[in-house]
DNA sequence: GTTGCTGCAAAAAGTTTGCAGGACG
DNA sequence: CGTCCTGCAAACTTTTTGCAGCAAC
């Protein structure tokens, strides 16, 4: 069984925070404040079990290094990544609907959507 | 001006022929064959370069690996992964109209869809 | 006290780069 | 013949692991 401690807090804490996906080193930077001397290896092995437990999500999609998410069973959504400044972010909804495509005698369990652009604050 | 050696052109028809996103490394496999003792820096520099003309495109998605395919502009199409097998496949057409998801302000440049789930050899 | 966690440093895994020689055009 | 490419090995980056000591329960 875990143990619950103050560095494990601190990472979930700033992920909850932050209230959007994070990478590990983000990560690193921000809960050092809240607990100093935080290792990398902490954050990661922190992140593992957070996944583990199903309560953080880790999101690999082309173009920007992984990020991980606090995750919400409730709170389906995908991502927006501007290819400008390499910032993700979160788009509320799904547009659903994807039995038209799939192949035949699969099974789907979950998908993923990424829009790709240039947000509000890059379009010039 | 690139040239067109003898290594880039296996690894180039090893992609045409296998027809499936590939990654770097199953490319040194299998271009191998017909290249001798070429290496995985080559197959690197290759895809890069094939990358930057537009004849080839890096996919990467949670779960799996890098891969690359051939790029066709009139061939859009989105993924398929199986959890169990860990392969990769294609999925031919879109289910399109993402505005309604969009934010406002923002440029929409590209979009990707990955289902993941199990393929009919892994439902059993 | 026992178990699990932490920081550090070393190890892995994946990708990139420097270099001397060779192929391409 | 100049330019670009190749294989090798070393360097890098990101993530994981071994270990001795410490914190949590």
């Amino acid at each position: 069984m875990p143990h619950k401690t103050q560095q494990r807090s601190s990472i979930l804490e700033v992920m909850e925070e932050l209230g959007r996906p994070v990478t590990p080193s983000e990560l690193l930077k921000h809960a050092s404040v809240k607990s100093p001397g935080l290792g990398l290896a902490t954050v990661y092995r922190a992140l593992k079990q957070l996944v583990k437990t199903g309560k953080s999500r880790k999101i690999e999609i082309s173009g920007v290094p992984p990020h991980y998410e606090v995750f919400d069973k409730n709170d389906h959504h995908h991502f927006f990544v501007c290819e400008e400044c390499l910032t993700m972010s979160v788009l509320d909804g799904c547009i659903g609907s994807f039995n038209k495509i799939l192949p035949a005698g699969c099974r789907i369990k979950s998908h993923e959507v990424v829009i790709y652009g240039e947000c509000k604050d890059c379009v010039s």
